[in-house]
DNA sequence: ATGAAAGCGCTAACAA
DNA sequence: TTGTTAGCGCTTTCAT
C-alpha cells in the first residue's frame, strides 16, 4: 500500500489535521511543523487518495469526455486542447469513446461522479437527446437544441464566405462551388457564406454541384460537370477530398492550377501540403473549439449554472472563426 | 445529493449490508429481499458511489491512457480499441495526452490510483525511462527496453515482406524503395523486410534512395533520382505520403501506373482510395496493438505480473502483422 | 496553532 | 439469512 496521511502525521509526531492542512493550505500551521511535514511529503512523494478526498470533500475534479474517437474526426484534437486545460487546473480526464448510446455513456460518467461532461460528435449536426438539468454537459463540435449556450461549433458560413472572399481577392469573376453532404448543416452553412459574399459583390456563382464530403467518384462526375457547364476560373470545394478529386478533372480537362482554375478546399488536412500544386483550404478552429469548451464547462462547474458566461444570450451557440490556409492552388 | 446505500436500505426496511450483497451479489440474500431491493435499486438508479467503494475495496478499477493525442498519431485508434474493452470489462479509462514528460503522466496515474497503464508513443522507437515496477505498464505502437514483453509493435519487418512479396507477385523485376527517416526502427525494419523478401527470389533491388517520411520535397527528389537511375517498374515507398511524391515523380517521368512502374505505400491512410489510381498500402494493426495491450494489461492486473502470458519469453516484444491492402497502383 | 473526532458511502468480517 | 460494526483515508468542525 501507498503511504498514508497517517504515516506523515506519525513520523512528523504530528496530528493527521496537521498534515491536512499543510497539504491542502487549508489551515494555520507554525513553520516549524509545515517545513517537517512538507519535508516529510517530499521525501515519500505522498498524494492523498483521491477516492478518499472525494468522498469527503464531495469533489472528484473529474471531467468526462465523450467523443468516438473514428480514425478521421475532429475530436482527437478537441481533446487534446481540453487535456491541456485540464492538466492546468489540476482536473483529471475520463474517456468514453461511445458518442452513439449517448444516455449510456453520460450516466456512465455520471455514476462515476464527474463534475462536467463535453460531448464531441464529429458532425456539426444539431442533438436532441435528453440532457441531464443537473450536470454541466458542453457541446464540441456539434449543438445542441435544449443547449445552445453551451454548443461550440467552427463557423462554418464564416468558413464558406473565406474561401469566397479569397477567390475574389485573386480577381476570379467565375466561382464555383462543390458541396459536401446534402442535408448536412456543414454543407448548408459553408453554402451560404460563400453565395452571400458573391451576392455582396454584385456576382453570381458560376455553377453550384453537390458532392458529398468523402465519396471521391461523385466529386470527380461532380467536378467534371462544374467545369463543362460553368467554366469557372475558381472554384471552392467544401472539403479538400473533394478538392482532391477535382485536381484529377482539372488535369483531365487540361485546365492548369492555379493560372485556369484556382482552387481552396476545407479541412486543411495534412495532405494539403503534398498536393501539388499545395492546396489552400480552410481550417476550422478544433484548437480553440476545445479550449472553449473547457473554458464554459470549468466556469460552470466553478460558478454554477446560472453563471455561466454564455447565458446572456441563451439563443444562439458559440461559433469560432475558420482561418484561410493559402498555398499554391489559389494564388493570383 | 444522489441517493446512498443507506437511502435503499431505509427504504425496504433492510441493513446496508443487505443491499451491499444484493448489488454485488456478494451474500446470500432471500428471493424476496433481493427483489425488493433490486426494484428499489431500478426505481432509483442506485449506482455505488466509486470513490466510497474504491476506498474500501482498494481497488479502482481504473486504467491509464498516455498518448499524445498529436494531429495524425497512430493512439486514436489504439485508444479506441482499448475502450471497447475496458467497456466490455468494467473498467474505466483515464487519459492523459502527454507523451513528454512520462514520469510525470505516469506518477499523476499512479496517485489516482489506476491499476495499470497503457503508453502509446507515435514512433516505433525504443524507450528506456524508468517504469515503475509494482504497476503493469504496458507499451503500445512502441517499446521499452525492460518491459519488452509488454511491448507490442506493428511488425514492420513482416509489412516490408508484404510489399516486396506483392510486387514480386505482380511480376516486377525491378523493384525500388524509398525509405523513411534514417535510423528510425520502422525505417530499417521495414527496409530488412524488403531486402529479405528480394534476396530470397534472388532479386537485387533495382534501387534504393532514403527519404522521410513526412518530407515531400525530399521525396520528390529522391523519387526522381530512383527513376532516372535505377529505372524500376516497382517501388515500395515506406509511408503513402512518400508514395504521393512518387506519383508526382512518375508523371514528370512520363510514367504510367501501374503498367509501367508499380507503387505500394505503407499506412493505409484514407487518402490512398481517393488518388488515381488508388494507392495499394500496407495497414498497420493499430485496433490489433490495443486489442493486445488491453489484453495483456488486464490479464496482468488480474492474475498479477507473474502469470502474465508473455513471461515465458521475455526477450521480445510482441510483433503484430500488417496487412496487404490491394488496390489500382500495383495492379499487374 | 493544534488535535480529537465525526463522518463521507461503502465492503466484509463477524455475530446472531 | 440478516444485521451490526469496524474501518478504508481523508477533510473539517470544534475544542483546546
Amino acid at each position: 500500500m501507498r503511504i498514508t496521511i497517517k504515516d506523515i502525521a506519525r513520523e512528523a509526531g504530528v496530528s493527521i489535521s496537521t498534515v491536512s492542512y499543510v497539504v491542502n493550505e487549508s489551515g494555520p500551521v507554525s513553520k516549524e511543523k509545515r517545513e517537517l511535514v512538507e519535508a516529510l511529503v517530499r521525501k515519500y512523494n505522498y498524494k492523498a487518495n483521491p477516492s478518499a478526498r472525494n468522498l469527503k470533500s464531495r469533489r472528484t475534479r473529474t471531467i468526462g469526455i465523450i467523443g468516438n474517437l473514428k480514425k478521421y474526426g475532429p475530436d482527437k484534437t478537441v481533446i487534446e486542447s481540453i487535456a491541456k486545460i485540464c492538466k492546468e487546473k489540476g482536473y483529471t480526464m475520463l474517456l468514453v469513446a461511445d458518442t452513439e448510446n449517448h444516455e449510456h455513456s453520460i450516466s456512465f460518467l455520471r455514476d462515476h461522479r464527474v463534475e462536467g461532461i463535453v460531448f464531441i460528435d464529429n458532425k456539426t449536426e444539431m442533438l436532441g437527446f435528453p440532457v441531464p438539468g443537473d450536470l454541466p454537459v458542453i457541446f464540441a463540435y456539434c449543438a445542441h437544441k435544449e443547449r445552445l449556450s453551451s454548443s461550440i461549433l467552427p463557423d462554418d458560413e464564416q468558413g464558406g464566405s473565406l474561401a469566397a472572399a479569397h477567390l475574389l481577392s485573386k480577381g476570379r469573376k467565375r466561382i464555383g462551388m462543390i458541396t459536401g453532404n446534402a442535408g448536412w448543416k456543414a454543407s448548408r452553412e459553408r453554402s451560404d457564406g460563400f453565395t452571400k459574399v458573391l451576392e455582396r459583390a454584385d456576382l453570381e456563382p458560376a455553377g453550384i454541384v453537390e458532392s458529398s464530403f468523402w465519396d471521391s467518384r461523385r466529386s470527380y462526375e461532380m467536378s467534371v460537370r462544374l467545369i463543362k457547364e460553368a467554366k469557372p476560373d475558381a472554384v471552392f470545394c467544401q472539403s479538400d477530398a473533394i478538392a482532391f478529386s477535382f485536381y484529377h478533372a482539372a488535369a483531365d480537362s487540361g485546365l492548369s492550377i492555379p493560372e485556369e482554375i484556382a482552387i481552396i478546399g476545407f479541412d486543411d488536412i495534412e495532405f494539403c501540403t503534398l498536393m501539388r500544386p499545395s492546396l489552400s483550404s480552410i481550417a476550422m478552429p478544433l484548437k480553440n473549439i476545445g479550449e472553449k469548451a473547457a473554458d464554459i464547462l470549468f466556469h460552470t462547474i466553478e460558478n454554477g449554472f446560472e453563471f455561466a458566461p454564455d447565458t446572456t444570450d441563451g439563443q444562439t451557440s458559440f461559433l469560432l472563426p475558420c482561418r484561410l490556409i493559402e498555398r499554391e492552388s489559389s494564388a493570383s
